[in-house]
DNA sequence: CGCGCGGTTGAAGTTATTCAATAGCCGTGG
DNA sequence: CCACGGCTATTGAATAACTTCAACCGCGCG
């Protein structure tokens, strides 16, 4: 089974945290106005929006993948978060992205812009209530997720990173599990906090020690579940 | 590092400073609401609330400095960050507190109930906008300020600690500034990411370099600023 | 006085980065 | 068709960075 799949309500899992609710469970009424819109295609490599750009539109990712990023002055660019199908982004900025946004892969979202979601929340208290729930899932993923990656060792990282691919994947992450990155190692090193040849020599590591095979760099096979799951969580 | 991944210069901004609005003057009906409360004071050490418990309180910061924190399995804390007078802390939070706060010096605070609040939001919308400002602030600082750790090295994130302690004690970072760290070197560790060591080694290292002094180990006297404030946006 | 605790420093060991070289893949053009 | 260039991934060797373990200092407190 792919990874890659579009988002699939019932593939969805909840492994990690309890405060994590589910991308179909919470801010019902939302996600309904955003399928109201028009069904936008991002090619890869396309921009979803730009860092400084006003922020005058939010997005439901529907399939496909998405980076957001910026740069440190000395060029090194710091990869903020991966978008998976059903992640809500936008809601959360002030006038201005303080991001850029790109589809890694062919993107399919709604997009909304901020002068009609402002109208309508007026008359809704459901979509005022759903935008606190779907601000308060990204800082609940924040915390769980990336957070704890800076206490990290490479391993860890890299462990972590699988962890939450399988996540969003739709599965959890068991013996068997097939992971496609999706994603490229200078992607991966630029999320995790490493360079790309330390990724690549974990993931050698991770092979070596049996915790996982990769038919191809962009296929993680999960062969030790428990041990990857609590590397994921260990620190040094 | 090199710049291998594509990098545009227009596209670089400094991570600090723009989208950050000053904790007073956001949230004000908010802000008020917390006003109406009574003044609680909390000891040094002692917890405001603690991880796992029923999330059924926010607070408001008026004086003091406390610090959130939850373990890894192996015993080594992860502090998540500090809160300032001026901060709030719960809103963001489901239904039950995934970090533990405790105050590092003494603190003053307004408590108020998530029940109350939810009541009041019913039949105020500056109140229900004013929670949705607060979240986005609170993601944004998590960007802006925290974020960009897990890619630095030792002297940036100790640079960048400075940079946010000098910004939360009311005062930007310039020469001559002098910023109380008012915690011990064990919470920077576990803030940065880095030993209890190195961060020592760290200060010498400014020191020595002559961008701080240390005329007691809890006071930092800032004598290059410029420096200082390049060095918390540099990465390796 | 002496004990404990937080902070600092030294030396050795480990880990990640840097620089360099190679392999594999794909698309383009001779 | 096949060669070539460009790009990504991988590996090796040397270096730099951080951690670990240990010792020591200074200070407050019983």
């Amino acid at each position: 089974m792919l990874l890659r799949s579009s988002f699939d309500p019932a593939a969805v899992t909840t492994s990690i945290p309890s405060r994590m609710e589910r991308p179909t469970e919470d801010a019902a009424s939302l996600r309904a106005l955003f399928r109201c819109q028009k069904l936008t295609p991002f090619e890869a490599r396309k921009v979803l929006f730009r860092e400084g750009d006003r922020a005058d539109a939010v997005f439901l990712i529907v399939s496909g993948l998405v980076r957001t990023y910026r740069f440190f002055p000395n060029g090194r660019r710091v990869l903020a978060r991966f978008l998976f199908p059903g992640d809500i982004v936008g809601l959360e900025f002030g006038d201005v992205y303080p991001f850029t946004a790109e589809a890694i892969r062919d993107v399919g979202c709604y997009r909304l812009t901020v002068r009609q979601l402002e109208l309508l929340c007026k008359h809704s208290t459901a979509l005022q209530s759903d935008l606190v729930t779907s601000l308060r899932r990204q800082i609940a993923v924040g915390d769980d997720e990336i957070l704890p990656l800076k206490h990290q060792n490479a391993d860890a990282r890299v462990a972590r990173l699988l962890s939450i691919l399988a996540r969003h994947g739709g599965c959890s992450l068991r013996n068997g599990a097939r992971i496609e990155l999706a994603m490229s190692r200078a992607d991966i090193a630029d999320f995790v906090g490493l360079t790309i040849e330390t990724v690549c020599r974990t993931f050698s590591k991770l092979k070596n020690d049996g915790l996982i095979s990769l038919p191809t760099p962009d296929d993680v096979q999960v062969l030790n579940a428990p041990r990857l799951l609590a590397l994921a969580e260990e620190e040094d």
